[in-house]
This record gives structure tokens, sequence and C-alpha cells, in this order.
RNA sequence: GCUGAAGUGGUGGAAUUGGUAGACACGUUGGACUUAAAAUCCAAUGGACAUUAGUCCGUGCGGGUUCAAGUCCCGCCUUCAGUACCA
């Protein structure tokens, strides 16, 4: 009987659907086990062969543990909110909503065809309103809730208010924004309730927040990093800037210390901890403010809490002492003046002789950023610069008047008159900064305390907000030039190239805080902006970073450490330091002196300890169409949050899915998208509706306009999956208690920081919550690696001339492709030296082909034209396994190939309709690439299961190579274990003709038959321990072989007994259950074997009486013999040394030593 | 630059604690069956010399440890992936 595999996967695939053969309960005798997939977006291509590998091994493990007596969860759905469906939208106006779903039947159809074990019944879709409910509704969680760091966990906002109702914000230790205003008790009472809601704001684990993205305004939307390219976005090349927006964030760096210590407790690879930790990114140091010291004398040790009336920039040590001489000897029109301003007489302060940034100006009120000038004669002659003076300080807000001497002489009181009259015209800015009298100190974060008298000078990143500040006006044009150069350069640019060091004095002076010393302020694009401050205080004998930048600018490098050689490059390491040269540390280790100046820095109110992350809050808004709308309303700009049993908030339907004329998101194109809510009852309706109805018990406003991102479906899933039809809550209780987490969750390691870490973030939140009982939700994470595609390249001739360094291309009439080996002959004779004579000759091959175009490419060629070959992507399903193409079917592909001329592997034309003949064929050239549509290296994995069955796939994806690693596909391979299938089905049917023949042979039948059935046995407890081994390891591919070497075995031994085929179908069952459950019907079986119990291995089947032991002299091993296992070692040696080959590999010499390992080896050296 | 992974026949890959390198497949070659093809079966297949025996070389490169190294140690090279020049 045939191996009708079609038939066979048809029938069980329909059983399997039809009995709910893999429904999981949530409850059961039987111990749980949770093996998850990473869904699927079911995107418009559908499957290739690549996706599926992850399923497979999830499934063959889902199956496993069935065998072993597990009650397996082993769930699928659709991870079908997104950007494709929502492109495709946009081209051609069709609703995602049914893209989506035409997508996922096919996926569907394509994943029953693989014969997967999925409990269907708990399938889940993240755009289903049913599903997207629960997103909606952990969103509200996470707004009602603040981050405690006393209690360490996510709190109900209502006891933070209860707190700020009875005592303030003083004393809550909480995650907040940077810029939380103190207030108390009485204070919080006397706030509006827009005051409350936006105090709250700053607490809240997710909030609205201005944030900084990259807006394209042609495309109406944000755009992510990788989306643009040199400055304009990837799609459509549209230029980009950098624009504040309001959009939701989430407070995940409320969680950064505990998603680090949580990668502690589970069981993920390696490399994916390695980047979750990078992107954590904790630093334990310490944050140290150096103070500006270029500022007037008197005034450079003021710190943060500067007085409003120190308005000089970084020169003003140099002019104050001139500003002090000009107000001891005023002109006479000064004088005057100012006898009328002094002492508020005119009800406002004003100071004389004042510096503003780096002028001194005569007279200003800075409360109302009024400055008077009275210019002498002597300013007739610098008009020009007065006007550039003028226009610099009215940049900084300051109103500029400016009076002659004589109008100050002559008519005082009509220039009082006008003073007033701008007094009163303008603003008291009272309590506001008056610039640049800001930040008075650089702060800085720095892992290394200890090396703080290493210090020589520090660095600022170019965009470091200070830098304008604080540049002399000396140094004003190198500084904005080098401001400029780094702004034009990418991020990937200043990333690739470490070996250039670039950066520009300032000019400006910090001083150091232990020292006193003068340190140089330097800016560099080696510094970032994003990270810390965006300042560090360099130490060049201690950061090969700061190192390289001393010497290059010739900064001094003083060494700090005792007995380390900073001669050529920076010592970094920290154990072995001790500190030199550095005051109170001098001997100290690195630990001590981190300590020691700590403290000290904290004495002198000048740092603290600090640990500083990386992890950003996650930006939440997308200006999108098809994601989760918020359950979000804005009374007065403010937030508010729908009640839960309002949910789900429905995506509206709009004409277009495109932004509006005036710039909002695609929803701002629904007709009707404002909550109307009275009491118990709501709907959502349109604006004009809204405002017509009765303000009086109404709730309500318009609803938020973005949608939520792509990872916020996906950040809970694997807890719906529990139990995912309930209505009433995300899963129940109890459901979350019986499955807990993921025992086993694969997937693609591209998902690293994305998904992985976001919804590590949620099931803590979650766990605060008492949501879900645990706060790790995958115990073990493997990477599935990517199943390459194996690109097919046929070679163009392109011809052109040369004219003038410019590259005028021919157009052939007929296009013209060589076959590989003509490629690579053409190209090894172009790679010749050029001096040699025979490089301006053509080589024969290409002589060959020159004739051709003349031939084949028209008939207007005056000189012979110049050629190149160009590689181009042909669709792999037109080549054969051994690189030949189908030249009809490459003809026929598109219309401009319909008359193309081949040459083939020996050089000459392959006439039309004569192809795949003789030596003369055409081949391909071969590379490996990530499997693309448009490379056109895409396999499909339809057309597998309809040539060779599912079985097939599974097993050959699996045989391919180690699950977690990167492999090229190659079809041809799967004839190997589509064979091994075959040969399992002949195992099964040695009756005559070929039926089904499956003896059940009793105990003792005459000792011949036991010696088989042992052989047979030996062979099935072999493969059962190893199997069982490998899959435990996720080791699938050995166990493919180790099957392929069983049925080999016992295909020579002819075996037929049912004690050892029925235990082997349940070992191949988990990789090829169609045919394991069709034998397993043949042996009478009525149940699926899904159930059937792994067998037990039996050791005692393996025991041997002898080993064939290798032989190896000076460790080579030169014969094998077989020996007893009982022999004792000294005999071995003695058989073994009086053993011809033995002689014969001696000659005659003796031998120094004989090692001799039982059961292993034997070594004679000599 | 940093971090992680990996370099083994023509190809995918095996070798679990250091103990017979290349299992199992693909491909290739030869053969059987067949009118022929497909399918199936048998044999050979790391390289070189010898074609009987056998000898030498061989797991990215250079050293080292060991009776014995693909495996352990030191140094280097290459490829892939991630990344943030992270103070």
């Amino acid at each position: 009987m045939k191996y009708n595999f079609n038939e066979i996967e048809a029938k069980w695939q329909k059983y399997w659907a039809e009995n709910q053969t893999f429904k999981a309960v949530n409850n059961s005798e039987k111990p749980k086990y949770y093996v998850l997939d990473m869904f699927p977006y079911p995107s418009g291509a559908g499957l290739h062969v690549g996706h599926p590998l992850g399923y497979i091994a999830s499934d063959i493990y889902a199956r496993y543990k069935r065998h072993k007596g597990f009650n397996v969860l082993h769930p699928q759905g659709y991870d079908s909110f997104g950007l494709p469906a929502e492109q495709y939208a946009i081209q051609t106006g069709q609703h995602p909503a049914i893209t989506t779903a035409e997508n996922i039947k096919t996926y569907r159809r394509q994943l029953d065809q693989i014969g997967f074990s999925f409990d269907w019944s708990r399938e889940v879709r993240t755009s289903d309103s049913s599903y997207y409910k629960w997103t909606q509704w952990i969103f509200i969680q996470l707004f009602e809730s603040w981050y405690n760091n006393t209690t360490n966990k996510a709190e109900d906002i209502s006891n933070l208010i209860a707190i700020f109702e009875t005592e303030g914000n003083t004393n809550v230790n909480a995650v907040c924004d940077d810029d939380v205003e103190t207030f108390s008790a009485d204070e919080w009472h006397g706030f509006s309730s827009k005051e409350q809601q936006k105090i709250l704001l700053q607490y809240r684990l997710t909030y609205l927040a201005e944030t900084e993205v990259n807006w394209c305004p042609a495309l109406g939307t944000v755009l992510a990093n990788d989306e643009i390219v040199n400055g304009v976005s990837e799609r459509g090349g549209h230029p980009v800037i950098r624009k504040k927006m309001t959009q939701w964030s989430m407070r995940i760096s409320a969680y950064a210390e505990r998603l680090l210590q949580g990668l502690d407790t589970i069981d993920w690879t390696d490399s994916l901890k390695e980047s979750q930790r990078n992107w954590i990114g904790k630093s334990v140091g310490a944050s140290v403010s150096f103070p500006i010291l270029s500022f007037p004398i008197g005034e450079e040790k003021a710190g943060t809490k500067t007085p409003g009336y120190m308005t000089g920039g970084n020169n003003s040590h140099l002019l104050i002492e001139r500003a002090k001489d000009m107000r001891a000897n005023p002109t006479q029109a000064e004088a005057a003046l100012w006898e009328q301003l002094r002492n508020k007489n005119l009800d406002a302060k004003f100071r004389q002789q004042h510096l503003i940034g780096d002028y001194i100006v005569d007279f200003v009120c800075l409360d109302k950023k009024l400055i008077i000038e009275v210019d002498g004669k002597i300013h007739e002659s610098q008009i020009e610069e007065d006007a550039k003076r003028t226009e610099v300080l009215e940049n900084d807000y300051f109103k500029v008047i400016r009076f002659t001497n004589e109008e100050v002489l002559s008519n005082l009181e009509s220039v009082l008159k006008t003073i007033r009259e701008e007094l009163s015209q303008r603003e008291s800015i009272k309590s506001e900064q008056v610039p640049p009298s800001g930040s008075r100190e650089i702060e800085v974060f720095t892992t290394r305390p200890d090396t703080i008298f290493g210090v020589s000078f520090m660095t600022l990143a170019p965009e470091h907000e200070l830098v304008s500040q604080i540049t002399t006006p000396e140094q004003k044009e190198t500084v904005d030039a080098y401001i400029l150069a780094t702004a034009k350069r990418s991020e990937r640019d200043r990333m690739a190239d470490v070996k250039t060091i670039s950066g520009a004095f300032t000019g400006a002076y910090a001083e150091h805080p232990f020292t006193k010393e003068p340190i140089p302020i330097w800016i560099g694009d080696y510094v970032l902006a994003g990270y810390g401050t965006g300042a560090v205080m360099s130490v060049p004998c201690g950061d090969q970073r700061d190192y390289d930048f001393a010497k290059h600018f010739n900064i001094p490098i003083p060494n700090i450490f005792e007995g380390a050689d900073i001669s050529e490059e920076a010592f970094a390491d920290k154990e072995k330091t001790i500190i030199a040269n550095s005051d109170f540390i001098n001997g100290m280790n690195y630990k001590k002196a981190t300590k020691r100046v700590i403290f000290e820095l904290e004495q002198l109110g000048q740092g603290q300890g600090k640990t500083n992350y990386r992890l950003r809050d996650a930006v939440f808004s997308r200006q999108r169409y098809w994601g989760e709308p918020f359950p979000v309303y804005y009374v007065n700009g403010m937030p508010q949050m729908i009640a839960k049993e309002h949910l789900p908030i429905k995506l509206p339907e709009v004409e277009k899915y495109l932004p509006t004329e005036t710039g909002e998101p695609p929803l701002g194109n629904a007709k009707k998208w404002y909550w109307l809510q009275y009491g118990d009852k709501a709907d959502i309706v349109s604006k004009e509706e809204f405002e017509n109805s009765s303000p009086s018990g109404r709730l309500g406003g318009a609803l938020e306009l973005n949608t939520m991102p792509g990872w916020a479906g996906s950040s809970f899933y694997f807890n719906r999956y529990m139990d995912p039809t309930n209505d009433s809550e995300m899963a129940s209780k109890e459901a979350l208690d019986y499955w807990q987490d993921v025992d086993l969750y694969i997937g693609g390691s591209e998902h690293a920081t994305g998904h992985l870490l976001y919804s590590r973030f949620w099931q803590k939140f979650l766990f605060d919550k008492g949501v879900v009982p645990v706060d790790e939700y995958a115990k073990k994470l493997i990477n599935q690696g990517m199943i390459l595609g194996t690109s097919a390249f046929v070679y163009e001739v392109s011809a052109y001339y040369t004219i003038e360094n410019e590259k005028f291309h021919v157009k052939l009439k007929n296009p013209i492709f060589v076959s590989e080996n003509i490629y690579l002959k053409s190209t090894e004779s172009r790679k010749k030296d050029v001096f040699t004579p025979e490089a301006f000759k053509f080589s024969e091959v290409d002589y060959k082909i020159l004739e051709l175009i003349i031939k084949y490419g028209g008939n207007k060629f005056k000189e012979e034209p110049e050629f190149h070959l160009n590689p181009i992507h042909s669709d792999v399903s037109f080549v054969n396994a051994s690189n030949e193409l189908d030249i009809n079917a490459f003809r026929n592909w598109r219309e401009e190939y319909k008359d193309a001329i081949f040459i083939g592997e020996i050089g000459k034309v392959i006439p039309f309709g004569e192809d795949l003949g003789g030596d003369n064929v055409y081949k391909v050239g071969r590379e490996v690439e990530k499997m693309s549509k448009s490379k056109y290296n895409v396999v499909n994995p339809d057309n597998i299961c309809e040539q060779y069955g599912a079985d097939s796939l599974r097993l050959y994806e699996m045989f391919l190579g180690p699950l977690e690693q990167y492999k090229p596909w190659n079809t041809a391979g799967i004839t190997g274990v589509h064979s091994f299938l075959k040969k399992l089905w002949k195992l099964y049917h040695q009756g005559e003709n070929g039926t089904f023949y499956v003896t059940s042979s009793p105990p003792s039948e005459g000792l011949g038959e036991d010696k088989e059935l042992g052989e047979a046995l030996k062979t099935l407890h072999k493969t059962i321990k190893k199997v069982e081994e490998d899959i435990e390891n996720f080791s699938f591919n050995t166990s493919v072989s180790t099957f392929m070497i069983a049925v080999n075995e016992l295909t020579s031994q002819k075996c037929t007994s049912r004690e050892v085929l029925e235990p082997l179908l349940v070992l191949i069952s988990p990789y090829a259950p169609h045919i394991a459950e069709e034998l397993w019907s043949k042996l009478g079986h009525n149940e699926s074997i899904s159930t059937a119990c792994f067998p037990k291995f039996d050791g005692s089947h393996l025991v041997e009486s002898s080993k064939n032991y290798p032989i190896s002299f000076n460790g080579k091993m030169r014969f094998t013999l077989e020996l007893p296992l009982d022999m004792s070692k000294d005999d071995i040696e003695k058989t073994v040394l009086e053993h011809e080959k033995t002689k014969e590999q001696l000659q005659g010499r003796q031998p120094k030593k004989v090692i001799v390992v039982p059961g292993k080896i034997v070594n004679i050296v000599g």
C-alpha cells in the first residue's frame, strides 16, 4: 500500500478539528504546561517556509508534553492591528478590517495544512473589540496608578490623592516627572480641579507629555528613527523636522530596576537578556555639579539659586571691572538720569551700568526687561554696532530705548515720560529668571567619582543647552561651525566613525569642586545629548575616549593612578586601581575612593550618589487609524477616562485613512467622535450633537484622536489565552491561577527589546495591581533562527559608451544573459593587473560577449561599446536543483525578457526552444539572503505540502539545523526526509504486496527470533533515550537523524514486532503526527495517538558485552579491536600489545606508555 | 568601538563530561531494475600519494596544555546579529 500523504494528512487534520483533540481545559488532574508562540502579524503575502520554523518546534514540544501526561495549553492568534494593512487601505481604500480578515483566512489555511496542535477555540485577534476592550482596560488601570518607591510597586492613584490631601507631596517618594513642585495639603486643597489633574498627570503611570518626535509634514505622521534616511523620510523622501507633540507616555522607567532584576529569575537566552540589560542601561555612580567659573567675581559660586539680577554672560569676570569703573565715572547725562531713576523713583527698580550677556547697558529694569541707553557723541560712529547690540538684546526679549545726551540734559521730563509709558506697557516678569542667568553650573553623571582629581577638562554635547550661553565671543565662530558640522552628521555616521576625534573649545571654564582649579569646557560629538546630562567630566588618564580627545587637542593628562602607565593609553581597570595625586583619597581603591568622594561632594552640596538608567519612558500615541482607540475624552484639555462598563470604545469608521487637512490623526475624519454621557447612558456622537446637548449632568467631550501602538495588544495576550472569551474580566482569577505563566515561549530575536521588554513591564504592573499571580510571564524563552532564502542570479549584459567620464547605456534589442561560468570567467579576467598588457585586451570570453552584443543588440554600433555584467534576481521557482534555469519560464516572466538571448555554460548561444539539454545549459549564481518578495527567493509552504506533505515539511524544517541558528533553505534536501517517511511507512507494510503487517510476537518463539527482537529492542531504546534527551534540549535536528537511523536499522532487521513498532510511533508522532496517527489507527487504536504515553526507556536492552576498542598510537587511531567489556585494564593492555597489528605499528619499538581507558580507548605512546 | 553568536567535506549539519572527526541527509559518480523516464535498491564519496596493503595531511590562523584537542588555555583573523562612543 502506498504512502498517500495528501489523503492521510487531510483526514487527520479533519479528525483533530472535529474532535477538538487539542482543546485544553482550565482544570485538570494533570500538571499544566503552557507552550506559546509569538503570534504572527497576518501580512498579505501569507506564510513562507521561514515562518513555521518556530511553530513546528513549539508544536513538537507541546505534543511531546501531552505524551508525557501534561495538560498542555498551546494557543494561537493574530497580532492584527498594524501599519501594512493601513498602508494598503490608504492605497486602495479597502477597509483594513477586511484585508486583515482575508489575510487571517490565508494564514489559518496555511497553518492548518501543516498540522499544528493549536487549541483554536482560544484564538485571539488584537483588532477584535472583544480583545482590545482589555487593552483599553489596562490602559485605564495604568492611568489610575502611580509608582510608590517606598513600597516599590504600583499603587492606586486614590492613595496618592489621600496623601496630597493630608500632607501635600513633600514626603511622597514616587516615580514622577522631574519638574514636580512641592506643595502642602492646604495648597492642594486650594488648587483648581484642572491644576490638581495636571499635578496627578505628573505621577500617573501613563501620562500626557510633550515629546520631541520626528515629524514628517508631508506624510502627516511621526517617523521612527529607522524610517528616516539622510534626514528625509524613507517613504517618499519628504523632509522631516523635530517637533514637540503632546502624546501619551508609559512610565516604564519606574520599573527599570525590577525589569533588570527579573532577568535573573527567568531562563531566557543570554544574548536576549544582555540586550535587555543594555537597553535598561543601569549605571551606578554620582552626579557632580561643576560651577561655571567665567562669571563676575563674587557671583561665581552662586550655585543653582542664582539671584535674578546676575544677567552677565561668560565674560562677566572681565566686564564687571569696567562696569564698576563706568558706574564711578558717569557722563553728565547719565548722572542726571540716574538721579531720577534710582531708589524706585518711577516705581520700578533700575540698575545702572549693568551686565546683560556680554554687554554693559546704561540702565535696566530687569522686572520689565527694559533697557535705557544714553548715547554720547562717541556712539555716532558706531550706529551699526549699536543696532546689532540692540538686536541681540531684544532677541532676549529686552526692549531697548535710546536717548541722546542732549535729550536727557535738555528735556528730562519728556524722557521720563517716555520711560514711564514704556514701563506701564510692559508686563512684569518678577518670578521668572532673566537669561542668561539660568544654570550656573554644569551637572555631570559619572560612574567613576574616584577619578575626580584626574579631571582636566569637561566635554559637553554640541547640542547641550548651555553651549550657546557659555561660549565666549572669541570662540563663538569655531563653536558654531562645529555645532553645524555635527548636526549634519547622521547618528549612524557619528557612531561608525570612532577614529575621527573632533571638538571645540568654548572659551569657558568650570571650577573643580575640590581643587578649585579652572577646568576648560569643550564640546565634542562623542558626548551625546540624550544620555545622562549631556555632559561629562573628562578624565583622560582613566577613559580612552577622554584620553584620545586630550591627546588630539593637547590637553594635559594628569595621572592619578599609582603605578599605572598612561603614556600610550588610558588605564581603565577599576579593580586594580589605587588612587594617587588625589588629596584626601590617595592610596584608596576604587570602592573606598568612590564612597569618600560622594561623601565629600555631599558635604559641599555639589553632588550625590546616583543610579542612572538609560531606559526612557515609552511613547504610546500613534497618529494612525488601524490601532486601538484610547478610552479617553478631553474636558478643558485634561484627559478623562471612560468607565469600564462602557468599554470597548470601538474604532470609528472614517472615509479616508489619511491625516485630516488640519494635520490631525486619521480619527479626526470620523463624523462621530465625541463622548456624551448622562448617568449610565452613554453614546458616541458628532461634534454638533455634543454641542447641542444639555450641559446639565453631562459628561463627555472630544475623544482622543491618536491610537495605541502595535505593542499594546501584544503585551498581555499570553494572559488572555488563559480565558479568551471572558467578557467581564481580562481573564478569570481561576484561569490565571491555574495556568500561571508560559512555560515555553518561542519567537524571533527581533522582538528582544520591543515586545519582550514592554510585555514584562505590563506583567509587572498587573502583578502589582493583583490582577495576575506572577510578575514574569515566561519562564523559558527560545529564539528561533531565521530561514534564509537562496536567491538565484542571472547575469545581464549591460552595454554602454563612456563619453567624457559619463556612462551612456545602450538598450539592446535582445537582452543578453550569460551563464554563471561565463560571468565568473569574465569578472576574473577583469581583476588582472591594469598595468599588464593583457589588461588592455578583452579576454576570450569577453570578446565573445562583445560579438554577441553587436549581433543581437541592434544594428547601429559605430564603434565597440564597453559592457559589464549585471547580476539580477531571478525567481527561484525557475531554477532546478542543479541551478539550471528554465529559460522559457524566465522569458515568459516579463515582457522585456521575451526575446532574451542566453549564453550557456560552454559559451554558446542556447537556441530558442532548446533548453536544459546537453552541456550548454544556463546556470544561475546562488547567494544566501533574507527571504523577501523583492528578491524572488520566497519559498511557499503550500507547494511543499502538496508535493511532499506536511510531515515532510515539519521534519525537514527541523532537520535543517539547530533551531536557534540562521540557515539557508534549499528545497532539494527535502527528498531526504520524504524518503525517510516512505521507509517508515514501508516498515509497517512488510506484508505481501506491501500490505500492513505487524506481528504481536509472544516472548519466546525460538532462539533466532528472540535474538532479532533483542536487536530491535536495542534500536528502540537507544532511540527513546536519544530522542527524549534531544527534545528536552530542543535539539530537534538530531532527533530527526536518530529516527532515520532507527528506521534504517529496523528495516535491515526486518522488524515487524508490535512491541517495537508501536512505541516507535509515539516517538515520531510529535514530529510527523499525520503518518503516526494513520499507522496508530492501523495498529487497531480508536483514540488519537496524541495522548498515548511516551515510551519508557529501559537501559537493560542496551547492555553490551563487548566493545569495539579504537586502538591509537600517539593519539592517532590505527585500527579497532573487539574486546569484552568486563576485561580488566591489564588484560586489555596485554591483549592489545600482543596483537600483530600493534607489532606492525611499533615495528620493534618499545612502547613508552600505554593508556587504557576501559570502555573507551587504548592509546599507545612510543 | 562594545556586546552576543558562529567559523568542521561540494552543501545542510553531527560529534552530550577532552577519547574512533565528518553521524544523518542532500549532491555527485558508478551500478541494478526499466523500452525509457520517474520511483526504488546497491556501492563509492574530506584531500593528496598509492589504487592490494598502506602512508601523509586535515575542524578559520598562530602558539600552548595533555598519553590524547573540533572540544581546554593564550593571541589573532573573518562572518553574522544587536547596539548606545553610555561617561
